[in-house]
DNA sequence: ATGAAAGCGCTAACAA
DNA sequence: TTGTTAGCGCTTTCAT
């Protein structure tokens, strides 16, 4: 399968510029000819080398993908949504995991570079100042996914985190509930942070004091280090009537400790988690979460990043994508 | 950032072939020109091009890897593991989804060959001799991950899924159950029909006639097909003791189903899943599972990757990982 | 221990 | 409409 397109060119007797054209399509050959090519790439099963192609042409359709870590639903959901998009305007895609470390997310950007892909997409925790210079030296297109950089300098897609944890509040205040837990990642979490600045505000709206004890901070979005978190909490004594999770997982952490202490959702906390993972579907009770599109996050960041390499038009450098709040089991009293 | 190997050896002047030495180690360089040459290096920021590198050496330091879907639980941690191994050895991934579609995998095989990619993983429902083919013409090193070839033609890492099977079923027949169910995904799925076979063998090793009725085929092994199948098997009156399921999520659609109409497990039904994902341990009652080790079977897949592609002594081309099975509430009857 | 020079397989001017 | 030719930025002989 080491044919050239110079064996191509013999073969149909003709130049190697000329199948060059027929291959991409950059000038118009004559039907005959065209022809011609074709069947010698037919008959030595030629394919062409996207790597040679790549250094003359400077661009590799390819992108890089620089997220936390793959085996975490949610940004698995996220990376199919990419992955289609990508597939469908003939980009690959080179991933790799950072585990949100910021000195292992800096490096990825130079490794990608290196790779020369064509743009990136960045899903982190937090956009830091030295990350977006990072992103600048390396003169890459980006889209950030599922967050924001803070001074909006960088092209994002992502929900208003802080007005659908509004809303996630908001939801159990309208039912005159008024013990309201909020749990996130840890504090160094931009989304975690925006969401629980909603929380406070609905919680600061409704004429309620915020309580320190009711706002928890797991080690990060997952349910493992949740259970841990909530369970210290209530090891403590201390109940809420709600919850506002960040994470489905997070909501699965508190349901799982008041369920491993023999209580229940709803009947003894009401919950509600965020992204409408399939998980949320899967257990049961099923979990009321605030519906994030996560696929379409992926997909629309993608979209983006074709609009940026190929310099179309774009409305909008920071897409907010809509939220809403699904009800289910977890928060039905009957 | 678009300087060059030649701007690097001006800089520190020596030749280019001089920067490519120290950048590569490939010969010994007098220390004082080294540290000359990592100075002028430093001092321009330069970073290789992967793609110039990856032409003149024929070797891009980038594998491919060929999945159904991302966003399904097992492949991503699968993934994960992949991932891990592949930083350790200075190798980035090529990611693509392939829905399981012979088509779609049989072209991906030759993009990655276009991409230039130097080995490949692949994980399927079914090697057919089409895609064998494939793999030969393409030339490329290739390590199945998670299933076998037929004709053990291809190297493979994964459990022997017929023995991990029987061991499940063979758990519920020591304990004097008769009616126990099998649920898998399509027939065409090669791992689904290796499981039942496991099954089949234990039932009948025990003197159990096979009944069609317990034997359920869903679209595929996630949750959302499996809750249809095993609906339209409960509706049509059938009940099971207990069910060996060819994955958690599957496993799951069946504890769904029961539950919701008023059931629940293990009193009425004794479940076992399959692989031990994290969502066995975040459901209630947690899942009883045949454990795959499922962030090895990625990373030892990739681990014989780099001794295929090095040329390093193999023990072993078939690797199978070992499988246990872990008891937890879905089987215990207290 | 270092340099000169020939490719790797393609794209993209520039000619014709 | 087609061919010629010069790179793209590196690795890798082959000299020295």
């Amino acid at each position: 399968m080491n044919k050239t397109i110079y064996d191509v060119a013999r073969e149909a007797g003709v130049s190697m510029a000329t199948v060059s054209r027929v291959l991409n399509g950059t000038a118009v050959v004559k039907d005959e000819t065209k022809a011609k090519v074709q069947a010698a790439i037919e008959k030595l099963a030629y394919r062409p080398n996207a790597v040679a192609r790549g250094l003359a042409s400077k661009r590799t359709k390819t992108i890089g993908v620089i997220l936390p870590d793959v085996s975490d639903l949610f940004h698995a959901e996220v990376l199919r949504g990419i992955e289609d998009i990508a597939t469908m305007y003939q980009y690959h895609i080179i991933l790799t995991n950072s585990d949100a470390r910021e000195e292992r997310e800096i490096d990825l950007i130079g490794t990608m570079w290196e790779k020369q892909v064509d743009g990136l997409i960045f899903i982190s925790e937090q956009i830091t100042k030295e990350i977006v210079k990072t992103f600048e030296q390396a003169q890459l297109p980006v889209v950030l996914c599922a967050t924001e950089d803070p001074e909006g300098r960088i092209p994002s897609v992502s929900i208003d985190n802080e007005s659908a944890a509004f809303d996630a509040a908001q939801f159990f205040l309208s039912k005159g509930i008024s013990s309201i837990a909020f749990i996130g990642g840890p504090t160094s979490h931009r989304v975690t942070m925006e969401r629980r600045s909603g929380y406070e505000r609905a919680l600061s709206a409704a004429g309620q004091p915020l309580q320190d004890t009711l706002i928890l901070h797991a080690p990060d979005m997952k349910y493992e280090g949740g259970l841990d978190t909530v369970d210290r909490f209530l090891q403590a004594g201390h109940r809420a009537e709600a919850v506002v999770a960040a994470s489905d997982e997070l909501a699965l952490s508190y349901l799982n400790a008041i369920r491993d202490r023999g209580g229940n959702a709803p009947d003894d906390v009401l919950l509600i988690g965020f992204d409408n993972t399939r998980l949320s579907k899967m257990v049961r009770p099923d979990l009321t979460t605030v519906a994030q599109p996560t696929y379409d996050l992926g997909a629309v960041s993608m979209r983006l990043l074709t609009k940026l390499l190929n310099d179309e038009p774009i409305d909008d450098y920071t897409v907010r994508l809509p939220h809403s709040i699904i009800e289910r089991a977890s928060t039905d009293r009957g």
